[in-house]
DNA sequence: TGCATACTTGGTCAAATTACCAAATAACTG
DNA sequence: CAGTTATTTGGTAATTTGACCAAGTATGCA
């Protein structure tokens, strides 16, 4: 494996671990429905201004998600709507494995 | 947002995360080609064999593979081929990035 | 200008992750 | 059975992550 390989697989890696956290996910599910405003995400997650702001910001370096101020107000959107397309197939992992735990009770 | 919708944004976060990692998104490549036992993945993967095994093992519990002893051989297979499908959109990601990164050099 | 609102940033701390080594287990081999 | 090979498990140390609080910045409004 060359060294643009791995930096290539570091990278991608990167984009599903931004992804690998329950807050995040539940962000990105948000924001294929639309924009919406740091606020907007403050009231619904359970968290702390500033948290919720910090995972935001691990989205935005992953490259997912765009963020645009107006007024005071900052707007994030999905910049590429196709990661919710991962949703169905998750599905499928999670439905397969409880699948196999059902076997194990045979 | 129920108790439930909570345990399963959890649990798909648990999915994406173990695939956040170079060497386990290598592995799932890999795999994607067909089995591979424990000592094929610790010769390429430059790690100690047992930081392999618990990279596999990883994957295993996210419901991601399977594995089955053969002799004194482990081979892991992928369960859900469809996360393959991924990587394009990923690649999107990244390259959307790049785009946007070339942008504040205008 | 001065104050409120909307975020971001920096600091701290506990918990999780990851890598390695050493030891345990399991299955073949002579 | 003793020794070798393949793999897992347990322990430990370094690094990263994630959550909160407090402080800083920026915008809008009276």
């Amino acid at each position: 494996m060359t060294r643009k390989d791995q930096a290539l697989l570091h990278a991608k890696a990167q984009v599903l671990k931004a992804l690998g956290h329950p807050t995040r996910l539940f962000m990105i599910q948000e924001l294929s429905k639309g924009e919406r405003c740091v606020c907007g995400f403050a009231e619904q997650v359970g968290a702390d201004f500033s948290t919720v702001s910090k995972h935001l910001t691990v989205l935005k370096h992953a490259g997912l998600v765009d963020d645009e101020k107006r007024g005071q107000q900052v707007f994030y959107r999905l910049r590429v709507p196709c990661v919710m397309q991962f949703m169905n197939c998750i599905e499928a992992v999670l439905k397969s494995k409880a699948a196999a735990s059902a076997d194990l009770l045979r």
